[in-house]
DNA sequence: ATCTGCTATGTTATGACATTACGGTGTTGC
DNA sequence: GCAACACCGTAATGTCATAACATAGCAGAT
């Protein structure tokens, strides 16, 4: 791969379709949902998607939410956002927040310093219902 | 049921078998591990398992790690812990340890009033390696 | 006592998410 | 050339979770 480190990096075909799948989503989809909307394009086999999501992630492109088994693209994809970052999942409408707390990494820096564990990642996700949600009802 | 509000909730024998099973092991187990476990006892279906663990889980007796799809017994079963718990993972030995950190709490009920989300339930888990076998290694 | 409602149970089948295994293609660099 | 590497395609399988349906036991009310 040609390794370009700055600026966007150069993605293959799958990755890009399935970016674009997931950019084209507010909410999030699950690996099998994006084949389904790529069988169009000739994606085929989940393996297909898994792979490319893989490296989406890896890249920081995109976000695995483990509470629901399913991705949503990065909101900030120019920033590759490093350190913690949270997320809010509406209940109601599927929506997904993503935020960045400095007090919550530290706090738990020093918790992992207290009790001499290192961490590898970190996930933090919130369930609940989102402003307009609520305003609605 | 017998609602005794206070000390400890009778638990059904399904209850009670997957509890103990949980409480024999430090590191988490799916729900296919346990039902493996309890065959000798009588249990042949996954979901015999799963409806067990949801009632362990609301009462707190257990806890369900997003990021593992796996169960844990509580470490403090007494105690019902209220709010927000976390969970760090070793990758190594498998080991979960739970902490609570009212700083995080507080930090998270602050955006949470300032964004209008209304939160339901948050999930956090941190993935690393313990100090035990750091040192081992 | 029986009816009703509730909780828990058991079983089968299926749905949803994820990976293993294998082989092929294209590019890079020696 | 050809070795190393990243990506791609396909089939099969593995793992996690729930739907749908039927049954049993136990309360309280009539």
């Amino acid at each position: 791969m040609a390794h370009t480190h700055d600026g966007a990096h150069d993605l293959t075909r799958n990755q890009s379709l399935v970016l674009e799948t997931l950019n084209a989503q507010p909410s999030p989809l699950s690996a099998y949902d994006i084949l389904d909307r790529l069988r169009g394009a000739g994606l085929r086999a989940p393996l297909q998607v898994y792979r490319a999501l893989d490296k989406l992630v890896a890249m920081g492109l995109a976000h695995r939410l483990e509470s629901l088994n399913a991705f949503v693209a990065c909101a900030d994809a120019q920033c590759h956002r490093k350190g913690l970052i949270g997320f809010a999942i509406c209940e109601n409408c599927g929506r997904v927040d993503e935020f960045a707390d400095e007090v919550i990494e530290t706090q738990l820096g020093t918790w992992a310093d207290r009790t001499g564990f290192s961490i590898k990642q970190t996930t933090m996700e919130i369930r609940g219902r989102c402003a307009l949600c609520r305003e609605a009802a």
